[in-house]
DNA sequence: TAAATCGTGTAACTTTTGTTACTAAATACT
DNA sequence: AGTATTTAGTAACAAAAGTTACACGATTTA
């Protein structure tokens, strides 16, 4: 672990920072679909991602759902942030994307170290304002472009964080994550292979303008 | 000044704080619709609102808009902190909804105060928090509400910034703020008179089910 | 291997939202 | 006072998105 750690971490903590987290972290690997955050629930540690990809979602009471944006390797839930040290409920939903490798921070540690690191200060607004800002693209998507663009623009988010002009899911789990309805995807999806944009296969999709 | 600023942050800063944002700190009033933060600007200096409201607008490339949320007393700009800690540009624009007060706060105390005291650090982790949530909350309205209740949301919001069943605002102005059309916003408060949810004059709108 | 389930394609239709065009009253301007 | 501008109402239409229904091959399960 102490490797990975160092690989994507290191660039941006001081030894003795890495040294701490490697000291009370706990490593976790988690398998493509499991649930890491539920909706509702109290959180208390946070995740830092080593491998892999996180799927954020955001749920309304009817369950229905929503695609927030991907965590990668480098990044932290900045709602678990918050959550932690604001004492709030998870606001969220969390679903591994592919497998992935995490260490798990516990909370009061984290409180520790804002005081004690900059760097930490530093990574955690950071978080913050990424997350802010991806918000905020997710916000542009949905008022900002029509159904064919938000889609097109997910899959390509798909590919960059998969690294793979191949994905694989069904219409009907794209359909959830952009909100939408399995009819609707499967009517753009097929236009958008009429013009050559894509290839589609049952249970994948294969982007070809890459 | 000192007696507003004590008013709206006495509860979250020590003495000694405010103190120090009483040094340094600028004094600013501002009126209805006076533009705060221009979208792609740079920031040199982080607002807290100690009286009226601030309406916090995401601008995409054709000049579309599309309000995120509202400051009020107490609160401060989450894009402008990030900016100011990062460097990044303003990706907001930001328009005072009605004549308000602030103190502008320079960067470079900002990063010291963070060092210095748990209770900025607090307010901003804080901050952070409530604008992501708030974010969220524009990410649901647009993704899971239809347009009337969009719209009845977005005036019951309004009621409360200012504290008047009473608004002030064209229709025009509204479908700005929620990115459709005229005509759309027109018939949508039309049918909403009809069920005596509201009261339609020229330029102002009541909530009668207040 | 037969039956059930899953993933996709497609047609027909509805609802929601957006657009264009025109009208008319209220208000501002000179 | 008379003209221009702003604001709102409405009709007619178009586009986008959602819904229902059904077909059919692929895959899984019994």
């Amino acid at each position: 672990m102490i490797e990975e750690l160092h690989n994507s971490y290191s660039h941006l903590f001081e030894k003795e920072l890495l040294e701490e987290i490697n000291k009370v972290a706990i490593a976790k690997e988690v398998h493509e679909g499991a649930e890491l955050i539920r909706s509702g629930s109290y959180i208390k540690s946070m995740p830092l991602i080593l491998q892999g990809a996180i799927k954020i979602l955001r749920e309304d009471q009817d369950g229905d759902e929503l695609l927030l944006y991907f965590l990668e390797k480098g990044d932290t839930c900045a709602m678990t942030l918050s959550c932690c040290i604001g004492h709030h409920k998870s606001e969220i939903k969390a679903i591994a994307e592919m497998d992935s490798k995490l260490v798990m921070i516990p909370v009061e540690k984290m409180e520790e170290w804002t005081t004690k690191y900059k760097s930490w200060r530093n990574f955690v607004f950071e978080s913050y304002h990424k997350r802010l800002m991806e918000a905020i693209e997710t916000i542009d998507s949905i008022a900002f472009l029509k159904m064919d663009e938000r889609l097109l623009k997910y899959l390509k988010d798909k590919t960059k964080i998969s690294n793979d002009p191949l994905i694989s899911t069904t219409h009907q789990q794209i359909a959830y994550d952009l909100h939408s309805s399995r009819v609707v995807i499967s009517r753009l999806l097929k236009k958008m292979e009429k013009e050559g944009i894509i290839k589609l296969n049952r249970n994948s999709i294969e982007i070809l303008g890459a």
